[in-house]
RNA sequence: GCGGAAGUGGCGGAAUUGGUAGACGCGCGGGAUUUAGGUUCCCGUGCCUUCGGGCGUAGGGGUUCAAGUCCCCUCUUCCGCACCA
């Protein structure tokens, strides 16, 4: 059984234990839930409220990233950013501030479906269950949130929503000269209008309504494609870039991924690469996650260069023009499209054996490298990374500066879904490019010059362009400016940016997620569902299960789980041309969409008019500046969501934003990334775990039944068997305490190992508090109506103002060290002044509110303390009356002086240098420095 | 390989702008209460010391009256990206 304070020996009946606690949590909680002491009124609708405390208030949106309810429920670590903002939340709520603060539900997605394929449950039920169940553990952590702004992703009035804001990204298309998202109506008025010519120049009214749609539908922001796409056998569904692990597997299941082309639904987020990026300056974020959206968007700029052949040009893309007179051969991906038509019929007169890769024709040889490096895993192309394979193909292209003849190569180093897929190989500027020279026995020429004594083999740094006719003398990047002019000017080619950005492939072969608002007709080409008939309602089926292959089946073919549900597939509406039969889109949308927008929904959860209202949107998310961003003023949450979601959700943002649907560009103004709780798991001589509760420390070593075990760190895991709940930490000493220890154990971004055995100080703390407050033996207060002593006042005030330093810069482990601090300076007083703890209360609240509120009452109050002023300093007590001088002697500290805090240098030092005399031993000092206020330093 | 962050007692961590290194907590040592253990409370706790003092913020060098903090070099750890042309 679990020893708890109170289960034995003699106790006082009023001291506070994890019983008390428990009972005073329970208690405040449900005046809180009665009171709708957290309720958060808007500026309009039906959340608005002008009676409200805070009404018209300067306001604040706080946000957690919210959770994904998933079965195993929460442990330690899930909570600890929900609880600093909780904190935080509470603290600006008592300085005047109107907070907005929630939690919804991210509870669309494979796991759900996974636990409920395991469970043989319905994912409905298995989610609304663990949805419970994580409310009813936040609940129990006395969290200050407005329950009636919660939402989850699964609900159908929430993903309505989803499924809307889907329709006016499908009905957009992106001006590339205005630089925004316009509704699709506008480009049909272009098309018709002729002020945008068609593809093929033919007048718009001559093109058939197919010919029509299939253009449009070729410039919407979420369009269907035929592309290749991440497919996963093991998992059932194809994946977007952003979920495959860099080994190539996904993320989930850690199946195999291949590449194959299907046709998905796709989100057109590159058109909105340079935005993203550029606005990430903007943005008040950690620079690692800044630098991550960097890495991924990926933004190179350079040129397209043409190199004529035979059979049609080919265009590569490089960044570094400047090099084209060092380029000696060219390689192009092995799915280049334009390989079938350049490889000659037989190998030409004199190609080097070498090139041939010992195929008798081009044709085999190409046929042969291509199943090569098709059968290769990404990891073992990553493992082969510095061994360059690849083969001739037969063909020369030629140089457009200077008419050299360019041997054509097909590589796997060159990617398809790069640039153009096609590369100038520049040996002597480019590594890779020398290393497959080097295989080939390719000619090297160097147009840069490489500085003295360079030793290595490419060189990539700046120097004097050399070999290179015009550009000769000229450093790299003048000498880039200038063949991208002669390349504009003579034809060959031109100023270029590429990403590595992708779109986004937004269609999951899923049951478990949002059904898309889109039919198809005869011609299949997709429709969207008008507004009014929203929402399409998931169909309920008993058999939901993916259809799922053996992981490495790469010829598997993807089975939309509702493709099953003929009745709903089969539709008969009338969209405006009388009723007829359709055919619903099939496929789900992916776990990110729920989330893309749910800042917006907790603005305006009841809505039923819109998503959110304009004015609520603006007073919570508005730019305060023209020059401002916008958006939640504070979010928390992990890393590692730092290209997934957090880009998502800024592109689903853009759109709305250019849509006029929202005035901030951007959603999350300011991001804070918290750290994670890890623990420490044990494995024994076979390498099994041993549950960590149970083993015990004895000189460093660990032992587990008497038998020594190996610690590891890292997560906290059921399989690590090292998992401790909240649950178990509120039932041994209090929620009360659990939060004032996690916020104590160190700085909110750093992540630190749970130590069980720690939290016992902050329940100590609590105790004291409590004692000094209320009489143990009897429960009254015992606080006096006397003035507190000079010293314990100043230390007070000089508390107030450094915690109201520490909770404005989330430095809520020194805000709690400074009231540790002034705790035990009231607990060796004799009487506790209530001038001391009625701040001391206040200001312990935002950590340990459940107490906080029953010793306010305690103390003669009534109701809530969430909306009393936090305390404030008063000036006057901050400065000390006498000054401790530490008097350094030859920098080293020698003695310390008091002196009167008004007392003038020339005092300081006088009686610095008396206390040092003996240091001196008769030398005469040659320098003192008398810093005010800080120390004194002699020098002889 | 490229990019980013960080190295402080036995442990988690403090130290606005260069100005008393180690706040606060855990652990540990001693004491009080208790039949005992546990709980709770009080005192002590960087290392060495010949008790004068000396040494200490990953290591080495530098600037300064003064460096955890600034500069240079080296090492280590963690995170992200990785044949991106």
């Amino acid at each position: 059984m679990t020893e708890t304070a109170e289960t034995t020996g003699e106790i006082p009946p009023f001291r506070y234990t994890a019983a008390l606690a428990r009972e005073i949590e329970r208690r405040w909680q449900q005046r809180w839930e009665e009171w709708g002491t957290f309720h958060t009124p808007n500026p309009t609708g039906e959340l608005a409220d002008p009676n409200h405390p805070r009404s018209g208030a300067e306001k604040f949106f706080l946000l957690d990233m919210f959770p994904y309810p998933s079965g195993a429920g929460l442990h330690v670590g899930h909570p600890l950013g929900f609880i600093g903002t909780d904190c935080y939340g509470r603290y600006l709520r008592m300085t005047g501030r109107n907070v907005l603060h929630t939690m919804g539900f991210d509870a669309f997605g494979l796991p759900a479906e996974q636990y409920a394929v395991q469970t043989g449950q319905h994912p409905r039920i298995t989610t609304e269950r663990n949805i419970a169940r994580y409310r009813e553990q936040l609940r129990m952590l006395g969290l200050a949130h407005d329950p009636r702004r919660s939402v989850s992703t699964t609900d159908v009035d929430y993903y309505r929503w989803t499924q809307w804001i889907f329709l006016k990204i499908f009905n957009a298309w992106y001006d590339e000269k205005a630089q925004r998202a316009r509704p699709i109506e506008e480009l049909i008025a272009e098309f018709e209008s002729g002020q945008r010519p068609t593809p093929d120049g033919r007048p718009w009214a001559e093109l058939s309504d197919v010919e029509r749609r299939r253009i449009i539908d070729s410039h919407r922001l979420a369009y269907l494609s035929e592309a290749p796409v991440n497919w996963c056998p093991g998992l059932g569904t194809v994946l977007a870039n952003e979920e495959i692990t860099a080994e190539g597997r996904s993320e989930r299941g850690n199946f195999p991924v291949f590449k194959r082309n299907l046709r998905q639904w796709m989100m057109r987020i590159t058109a909105y690469a340079d935005r993203l990026l550029a606005d990430l300056d903007k943005l008040d974020w950690p620079e690692p996650i800044k630098q991550m959206q960097r890495n991924w968007i990926g933004r190179s700029t350079g040129a397209y260069i043409t190199f004529p052949t035979d059979a049609g040009s080919i265009r590569v893309f490089t960044t570094r023009p400047d090099t084209l007179f060092g380029a000696t051969y060219l390689v192009l991906a092995p799915e280049h499209e334009l390989v079938d038509s350049l490889v000659p019929a037989a190998w030409p007169e004199g190609t080097k054996s070498s090139w041939t890769g010992g195929h008798a024709s081009p044709r085999e040889a190409v046929e042969a490298y291509r199943k090569f490096a098709a059968s290769k895993t990404d990891v073992e192309r990553q493992a082969e990374a510095k061994e360059k394979t690849g083969v001739f193909i037969g063909a020369y292209a030629t140089n457009p500066v200077n008419g050299a003849r360019l041997p054509i190569f097909i590589a796997d180093y060159v990617l398809v879904g790069y640039g153009t897929g096609a590369i100038m190989a520049v040996p002597g500027e480019d590594q890779r490019d020398w290393d497959f020279a080097e295989v080939f026995d390719l000619p090297v020429i160097r147009t840069v010059q490489p500085p003295e004594g360079f030793d290595g083999k490419a060189y990539t740094g700046d120097g004097p362009a050399i070999n290179s006719g015009f550009l000769d003398g000229l450093n790299v990047a003048e000498a880039k400016e200038r063949m991208i002019q002669w390349l504009e000017e003579n034809g060959h080619g031109s100023r270029a940016t590429t990403y590595r950005l992708r779109d986004w492939l937004f269609s999951r072969q899923r049951y478990w997620g949002e059904p898309f608002p889109i039919v198809y007709d005869e011609t299949g080409l997709p429709i969207a569902l008008p507004e009014e008939m929203l929402p399409v309602e998931l169909p309920e089926m008993d058999d939901f299960t993916p259809k799922t292959y053996d992981p490495e089946d790469a010829d598997s073919v993807p089975e939309a789980p509702l493709s099953r549900a003929r009745d709903w597939v089969e539709v008969v509406l009338d969209l405006g041309d009388g009723p007829k039969r359709y055919y619903r889109e099939t496929n789900t949308m992916p776990q990110w969409a729920g989330s893309c927008w749910y800042e917006l929904r907790y603005l305006d959860p009841n809505n039923s008019k819109a998503f959110v209202d304009r004015a609520n949107e603006e007073y919570w998310m508005g730019p305060r500046t023209p020059d401002d961003c916008g958006g939640v003023d504070l979010y928390v949450g992990g890393v590692e969501h730092a290209v997934l979601h957090l880009l998502y959700a800024r592109f689903w943002h853009k759109v709305l934003y250019d849509l006029g649907y929202v005035s901030s560009s951007e959603p999350f103004r300011r991001l804070f990334n918290q750290g994670y709780i890890q623990a420490y798991a044990y494995t024994d001589s076979r390498g099994a775990y041993v549950p960590a509760n149970e083993v015990e420390e004895r000189d460093g070593r660990f032992y587990y039944q008497g038998i020594e075990v190996k610690r590891e760190y890292g997560k906290m895991g059921k399989s690590l068997k090292n998992v401790v709940t909240p649950d178990e930490m509120c039932e041994q000493y209090g929620a009360d305490t659990f939060r004032v220890y996690e916020m104590s154990m160190g700085p909110l971004e750093v992540s630190r190992p749970w130590d069980t055995r720690a939290i016992v100080g902050s329940y100590r703390f609590l105790q004291r508090v409590w004692r000094a407050i209320v009489d143990e033996h009897t429960g009254e207060c015992r606080v006096v109506d006397k003035p507190a002593d000079d010293r314990t006042r100043r230390l007070l005030h000089r508390v107030i103002d450094g915690v109201r330093a520490d909770m404005e810069g989330l430095r809520f482990n020194t805000a709690i060290a400074k009231l540790i601090e002034l705790t035990n300076a009231v607990t060796q007083l004799p009487e506790t002044p209530r001038e001391v703890a009625e701040p001391l209360v206040l200001m312990l609240s935002p950590f340990a509110p459940h107490m906080a509120e029953e010793l306010w009452e305690k103390l003669g109050h009534q109701g809530s303390l969430a909306y009393v002023d936090y305390p404030v300093a008063d000036p006057e007590l901050l400065r000390a009356e006498s000054v401790t001088y530490p008097v350094q002697v030859n920098g080293k500290v020698r003695a310390r002086v008091e002196v009167p805090a008004d007392a003038d240098e020339a005092q300081v030092r006088e009686k610095a240098l008396a206390a040092v005399a003996t240091h001196l031993a008769g030398r005469e000092p040659r320098k003192v420095i008398v810093v005010p206020g800080r120390m004194v330093s002699v020098v002889v």
